[in-house]
DNA sequence: CAAATTACTTCGTGCCACGAACAATCACAA
DNA sequence: TTGTGATTGTTCGTGGCACGAAGTAATTTG
């Protein structure tokens, strides 16, 4: 049973790990986790706000401050939805979209460096099982 | 190049399904995200202020609010150093051990049930790998 | 058309994290 | 011994994050 055990350790550690890098690349880049994890989503183009919380594991109440900032800051718009007076579209302005993909880039360089000792056929291994694990994970950071 | 790509999309997402899960859990147990990590830390025994920022990787002047509000729900105690009249250390009460152990336990299960589904050498060659990428990663969620 | 549903916002609360500034203590060297 | 510089931890101010309850407006449904 010792094995299985480790494998809770070593995902809580990985996540922790991966999660600091998060933060770190986004002071980088100005933006706060949160806001980098909702210009991700963005990058796929414009969202309403009850998908974006789905997307982000969010009470919709938390994403309406969330956007606020953003938006103050020049990241994001809020535009109507020509089929639905209530509703509202978020997607990023150019300067977010400039943020996000140098996020993007710099966060990928980091990771990669983590796997980059690995030997290659452990490596891919290792990225296949990742992926299978997370198959049904909302896409918070696309390829 | 698509492989090196998808590795890092896998880790993140890896990264934001633990995190919920782990936020899961701790809500469960009536425990903040910062509060579960802090006090997974402690399991190990008493530990000062400043390691257990270096633990946390968080700011001391962070720390302080976290074990103040951990005392006043009564899970954590602030004793003197005998050896240091500045210094102090922290430990859990009964109370922090009971509900840390019960947050390890719960999440231990909901983790092994991700990896539950991967044929038995995959999921040996995924914990070896993950094992080695986090080696250096400090001990968040002991064996 | 009335009622139920949906989309989003507002408000109040508590938690989290940072940096700057500060007091107490310690370690060490002159 | 007495500075002097480093270390330990706290306070304070600021801003951000997340929740739930309650509310408004628009759409859908019966």
């Amino acid at each position: 049973m010792r094995e299985t055990i480790g494998a809770a350790s070593g995902l809580v550690r990985l996540a922790f790990l991966v999660q600091n890098l998060y933060a770190e690349v986004g002071r980088g880049c100005d933006l706060t986790e949160a806001q980098a994890r909702m210009l991700c989503v963005l990058t796929n183009g414009s969202v309403g706000m009850a998908e974006l919380s789905g997307q982000l594991c969010l009470e919709r109440s938390s994403l309406t401050g969330l956007v606020d900032r953003a938006e103050q800051r020049g990241l994001v718009v809020r535009e109507a939805d020509p089929h639905d007076r209530r509703a509202v579209k978020v997607s990023l302005t150019p300067a977010g979209s400039t943020a996000v993909h140098r996020f993007h880039q710099e966060l990928t360089e980091r990771l990669e460096k983590l796997t980059a000792e690995l030997p290659v056929a452990e490596r891919e291994r290792f990225t296949r099982t990742l992926q299978r694990l997370v198959a049904d994970v909302p896409v918070l950071f696309a390829d």
